[in-house]
DNA sequence: TCTACATTGTTTCCTTGGAAACAATGAGAG
DNA sequence: CTCTCATTGTTTCCAAGGAAACAATGTAGA
């Protein structure tokens, strides 16, 4: 196997990873469900976060998210407000509960962050502008993909 | 941004794209979940397969994968065999049917990957070198993650 | 051999999240 | 201003898959 075929079989199995680790923890320690604490960080992170907004970032549908604000709403962890000029937007904020969690959620994510940037040390600038270049391409790809599944969905729907 | 935090900004990107694409072609193709396309594809590449060893390559647990294969056997998709000395452990063959399907699968599969690998030879065996190394690392930083994990889990058990 | 334990596959129960229909509101064209 | 269409958020319905309990079988140690 040479250098280009390792590269797309180690490329793969990141691909396929489950999500389990990097933040499970924190379901562990405070009980919360992986995509609640996620979208905590989205709240404390976007401003004016609305529903949209957030499913957007999170790559879910915006019947998930709303669940999920409701959810979290219930439990005191976020607020809601509304801004005067528009009767429609519903947009959401921490409460001190809620950034509690958000603040542990960083502090994990953070350490995960600086334990990659550490290991990247290891590496000359030209060796890190190679791997930049390659994971963009493969952003590149990956998007050309998603827009041919676009148009195969959009032929169904007529 | 310097170079290292870009790296780290398009990886997390790549680990948080949703899977949609790359195979689900064929959940559109032949009106079937991408679950079990990729069931299929391991029934026909795994010797003798199990529910279990199915479910270890494809991160999922034995319940999902047995769910999966009793439709499978229901749409005379795969075959069930037993070997004489063991009584206990139920193996799985692709139907002629069911290699159709693995066989177009296959030729999706293939294109995707050689759209990789023509994509890398525009990189110097080096910077290819230096591609291999950082995606090994990562999965060996995950493995690492997993590991503490997999003891919290166990803590919380006793 | 017999007994405890491990492993395999299955099933039940439950939660998550997507699809899609819906109501409410906003925006833009006439 | 009004009508149409787009957008937002919500809800209902449903399927997928995990957790865990279970039965059946295999294995290893006394």
């Amino acid at each position: 196997m040479d250098t280009a075929e390792e590269i797309i079989k180690y490329f793969i199995r990141i691909r396929e990873r489950p999500n389990v680790l990097e933040e499970y923890h924190k379901k562990l320690f405070e009980g919360m469900r992986l995509a609640e604490v996620h979208c905590i960080d989205k709240i404390g992170s976007i401003e004016d976060a609305n529903v949209t907004k957030i499913a957007t970032e999170m790559h879910m549908t915006r019947g998930a998210i709303s669940k999920i604000c409701k959810k979290l709403l219930c439990r005191k962890l976020i607020d809601s407000y509304q801004k005067p000029e528009n009767n429609k937007e519903v947009y959401f904020n921490l409460t001190e509960e809620g950034k509690e969690i958000y603040f542990v959620h960083k502090k994990y994510h953070d350490r995960a962050i600086q334990s990659y940037l550490d290991m990247l040390t290891a590496y000359t600038e030209d060796e890190e502008k190679a791997i930049l270049k390659f994971l963009q391409a493969m952003n590149v790809i990956y998007d050309k993909q998603s827009a041919v599944f676009s148009q195969v969905k959009d032929k169904e729907e007529v």
